[in-house]
DNA sequence: CTGAAAGCGCTAACAG
DNA sequence: CTGTTAGCGCTTTCAG
């Protein structure tokens, strides 16, 4: 164990200086009625033993912080995609930002975003953006912005994107290759853009005329692991998909990396689209057709609503909806009516054979 | 102005449950010594409120939070990535993650880390972990590790990658690639990092034999509108570099945006490399070759070091310095005696015209 | 112009 | 087992 820090406190320098703890206050926040030369000279103090004020008394004394909170679940590409948009949204604002995160694996427990919330809401932060909460709780005395919330939509100002309409036109893309037997890794029926995703699906496939086929649909809960199993199930089916849409970008990753180990060819053998367009999805091998969710946009816009209910202005609109839009790489091709299928491997010379069958 | 959050303190519960104050703080903490039937009724007036207890005002008492700090000066697309790595490490440690970034452009201001460190610690976070520290303090009391910190190597543990053979290998690949006049757009020089990537290029120009032209080597300070500024100066010389390395992937994407508006195809008429390797590098256009450094996987030893030091355990090693390799992908090409330009616009058919001249 | 005193929400002795 | 008291570091009246 270390030893207790030496914090240098306001005591320290009014000692120091010969003056009272309330007149270093003065001087540290600019008020009027110190003595010009009493200022400097505690200035001076102030410099010399390199006094800060604590950021976590100052906030216990004063409710206002000039700081922001923005509360995640977990730091993974969605979130840390959304927070350089964020970062953006901030600049010039003066106000400074606190990420806080649950640390992942608490986010089983539902709920964390009250918690966080009330544990820094009013001591530590003027004003919050929700990433992901799943329950936005009846809208709170303090400004709050949640993002892709997963309750769909309440008292409080919302920022998403067009779930359903992404879902569909990433099935409908799937469609026009030719491809029938869609499979589909859902996420987490407990958030509203999951639903949201599954429904664009189901709508997709409806308009096609296609019945849904329950098999065809696994649950991945929007996590690598899970979806991996997921996309076993799927892949080991007797008659299994020629295409899988997975609910986001980690799911598609996961069945990527499913049916290499499966000695399947993406696209020849399976077709993949994921949805979020994070980094990672470039990377991903092959790099996967996506939909795109402005996703550090929603992140800017959040914090730039949180700034304008901090400000009191009336703000344009309760709810912005940010337009997604399909984003074509390598991981999706034409259904191919003949699968090279020799003995559980696949033939290699797969590519440019048989044309489309749209 | 939002009226004052009507903020459920400990006092509300202990009113409505007709106990003491103290006997709440027992009940939350668990701590022995409250009656059974006490704290049953105390937890649930608990429930019923929705109380949490303060980050802020305990930690002001209890000089222990269990939350770590990770103090950045802004989130760009590196910290971002350090970030998640970060999130990993602290997974199943029992402690929380805050993120407290300056806010961009305060970064002008020097030893905003010192600002930020003293104003949390002791207070808000056990410890933490610094990004490009401007400076390192005198080894603090709290447990403080510094990522890719600015002045070298001090007592405070550190986390960094091998920039100068980074650097030294980029070069060499331009030089590999036949290139002869070689650009460099620097960081800023105040940091360590940023000096030695400088360094790793001297060196395999010397090394090749070719003398340094600083009329050649302009400053970007790591930022994307600021290396646009020195490539238009470097690509607008009467003799332009063939090739230039940026000090990191934005100055190079910087380079990039340039490089287009002068009408310069890349690589035909002029390679790019940049160093990072963030997600970023992949979706410019083209997809940049650049240095890998494993940010994520900084992130993660610097809080697994942090972790230990918090645990008084002794930790294996002062300074890391991981790994850094090569990523070669599309924006640069061989170089070629030959150039194309025509009255300021260049020949739309250079592809795969002149050979390699290396 | 300056300082004494109160108190933000909480926890840690210590009495009762 | 429970309540009283003190005080973390700071700001804010309000006297002097």
């Amino acid at each position: 164990m270390t030893a207790t820090p030496p914090r240098i406190t306001i005591h320290d320098v009014a000692a120091r200086a010969g003056v009272s703890t309330a007149t270093v206050s003065k001087v540290v926040n600019g008020r009027y009625g110190v003595a010009a030369a009493t200022n400097e000279r505690v200035q001076r103090v102030i410099d010399e033993l390199g006094y800060e004020p604590s950021l976590v008394a100052r906030s216990l004394r004063s409710h206002r912080t000039n700081v922001i909170g923005i509360l995640v679940a977990d730091l993974e590409p969605f979130s840390a995609e959304l927070l350089k948009g964020a970062a953006r949204g901030i600049r010039g604002s003066g106000y400074e930002l606190v990420v806080y995160s649950a640390g992942g694996r608490t986010n089983d427990q539902i709920g964390w975003e009250h918690k966080y919330l009330t544990r820094l809401v009013g001591t530590l932060i003027d004003g919050a953006v929700l990433v992901t909460p799943t329950i936005v709780d009846a809208p709170s005395e303090v400004p709050v912005v949640a993002v892709d919330p997963h309750r769909g939509r309440t008292g409080t100002p919302t920022v998403d994107s067009d779930n359903l309409n992404g879902a569909r036109i990433a099935t409908q893309h799937l469609l026009d290759l030719g491809h029938r037997r869609i499979g589909f890794v859902a996420g987490r029926s407990d958030l509203e853009s999951s639903r949201l995703r599954e429904k664009g699906y189901r709508t997709a496939l409806a308009a096609a005329g296609i019945a849904i086929n329950p098999e065809l649909i696994e649950v991945g809960g929007y996590e690598q692991e899970f979806s991996e199993t997921a996309a076993h199930a799927l892949l080991t089916l007797p008659e299994p998909p020629s295409a899988i849409f997975a609910a986001n970008d980690l799911s598609a990753i996961g069945v990527l990396a499913v049916a290499h180990s499966l000695g399947m060819q993406v696209p020849a053998d399976l077709s993949v689209v994921g949805f979020d367009n994070v980094p990672e999805s470039v990377l991903a091998d092959p790099p996967l057709t996506t939909v795109n969710q402005p996703i550090q946009k929603m992140g800017q816009m959040a914090v730039e609503l949180l700034l304008s209910l901090l400000a009191g202005q009336p703000i344009a609109a309760e709810h912005l909806t940010l337009p997604t839009s399909l984003v074509v790489r390598q991981s999706t091709a034409p259904f191919r009516t003949v699968k090279p299928r020799r003995g559980g491997r696949l033939a290699r010379s797969a590519k440019g054979r048989s044309p489309a069958k749209a």
